[in-house]
DNA sequence: ATTTAATCGAGACGGTACGTCGAGTCTTGTC
DNA sequence: GACAAGACTCGACGTACCGTCTCGATTAAAT
């Protein structure tokens, strides 16, 4: 899409009447990220952006509803290629692979940051809540899930509720991120796994 | 004009050289309490407690740092009887009722939605994230550790790792409250601790 | 609300490219004014301006810097087609018309009313009394040194000090305006005026 | 009044049942008398004058009604005895002595720099315009009708406007030290009484 | 010698206005 | 018709003083 326009490519335009500007879109969400890793969610304001951006206020107004929204659309942007679906042919390896993703994801990029971001926002603003989970959050389940779903179409896992399951696995990994803030390393993710698998908790 | 005053529990002074105004502060933390469950946080500003409280916003800025300050102080006043500390001789049961009772707490009570707006704005203000984690959390997961202990006390539990414990039984609580938003019914608690003391997952 | 604003003359813009709103510029000295007039000078305070001239306050700091500015601009506003020039011919007839309209502008308009205010400040203030200075006094003094270039045009005045003519006459009047609060009548300034033309004080 | 107290002598009393503290009424007068001359009208607080003295705001309230209140009763302390009543034995010397010291005091003594601050007040408020023409207006004036007094007793002035004499020669002064703001110098109150003792204006 | 009452310092109180920041809207001239 | 620019109204921010109000300590006259 960016190539597609000739007033994108090379010097850029000051209006036509072709539709919106490309340049002028990614300039607002680099700028949104850049000031939301710098100066937190508070520096994201929308004249910081256009004025970081070299956009007018106008123009984001045009094309975003709020804050939030440029942050969903640099989620999109940045988040689209980060995962990768395992598919090792063992479930615990699988899952061990996808929380240290998730992890890694959530605690390590600027993306995270951004989730992270959204997910504070989404305890303020109902909206937000409801674009957070239908965009991000079935997203992420929808990976948590595959891993089961290998294993099913194995022969494994006569029963399980996978719901339950994901609860289980990802909902430590989110608790630490956001409530606790203590680390999410390989091996406790792994830990995580492994006592799912059912090593027996009391002796 | 005294007697029409929200706060006039009594004789309501002005300002004495013996510190802060009792009726003043309580006026504040309910004001913003009550602001926070109508309006959502963006509805907490400092004039608009300020105003319901019938309070100047000097002495709001006398006594509290910020908007999240005045919170965590009426989550303080409001938290501090709700919880229980179950012993009813049994791990299983111990843990059921400590879980209900926490998820009751953060979706059912006021102070619940203090909690999930501070734990919002923990996601944007390290300084607060700080203060939750010291002031909210760790007390939370001392009452998470008591069942744990008193069936130490009992010799059970030969080996085990408590606090991996708490995030896998908290985790999904909190995962569901502030990530998913789908409920969490004493059904779900309950699964989570029998699935916890190890039913199988794989069949 | 676009038509029940007092300085709706016309259409009113909201905000521009090409620089300030006329009607609110105009809105702000007139609302200025009234409060001057009507609350005194304690009453002329930026929120007052604002909430009269339906304007917001940010327009003001954007566009002066102090409430004394804005006095200043109303000043030249009003001020700026009340004094004439006399050349009757005469002298003292000159003098004469000049100092009644001296008196009337500052005893009996709202301009004045500004000028007495402007001067009360400028004791309090060394950047009003800079300005007061050049933007007011200066002019004031052009205009009492009229009659005089005149006579001197005529070929009267061989000699005379014109700088301390205009003391002796313009100081009585200003004193009696700011310091004494004594009336300034025709019959006080035509004294003034047939006294410098040398009638003699000692017998 | 301030040797007549036990109390006041050596180390100041905190409150006993006999009457105000002359410590703390002088240290409050000096406290604006400083801060008037160090930063202005602007900077003569009840706060800070408070601060500055070491005393409780109620003291001050409880004995003066307002700021200028209190720069009233420090002209008044400090403009006694400024003044002095010449008397020659001519008209002319007494009246080059009388408006010289006129000046001084008004340019070059702090006690002049409340007198400015009051005439200033006087423009926005009404009721220090009457207590500053009752307190020090007339008090001048009275100091200025001396030297024609006294030439009157002399058998000189057959007949002269006093009142008119007294505009012609003070107005001038506090028309330069108050709207002009330049220098009156003995030179120059001197060619005023010269030139009111009649040399020729007009060759 | 104790009580009593006026004044002291201190400082918290409800307010008003300050000057600033950012939000979201509107308009204009350019491309 | 979208763009950069930027003026507009509005709401909230955090601060400075205002004038009022207790309070406990201080103090000397009256008991």
């Amino acid at each position: 899409m960016t190539t597609a326009h000739p007033a994108d490519t090379g010097r850029r335009h000051h209006g036509n009447r072709h539709g919106r500007s490309e340049s002028a879109r990614i300039a607002v969400l680099e700028a949104a990220d850049d000031l939301l890793v710098e100066h937190g969610f508070a520096g994201v304001t929308i004249e910081g952006i256009a004025a970081k951006a070299g956009v007018a206020k106008q123009t984001i107004y045009r094309w975003w509803e709020s804050r939030t929204d440029i942050l969903f659309d640099a989620l999109t942007q940045d988040a689209s290629e980060f995962f990768t679906v395992p598919d090792t042919g063992d479930l615990g390896a699988d899952l061990r692979a996808r929380l240290r993703e998730l992890a890694t994801f959530l605690t390590a990029t600027d993306a995270g940051a951004v989730v992270r971001a959204l997910a504070g926002q989404a305890q303020h603003d109902p909206v937000v809540a409801t674009r957070f989970r239908s965009e991000f959050v079935m997203t992420q389940r929808d990976l948590d899930r595959q891993p089961f779903r290998h294993a099913a179409a194995r022969g494994e896992l006569a029963s399980l509720d996978t719901e339950l399951a994901i609860d289980q696995l990802a909902g430590p990994v989110y608790y630490r991120v956001l409530i606790t803030g203590q680390p999410v390393t390989p091996a406790y993710t792994d830990a995580l796994v492994d006592y799912f698998l059912c090593w027996p908790a009391v002796s």
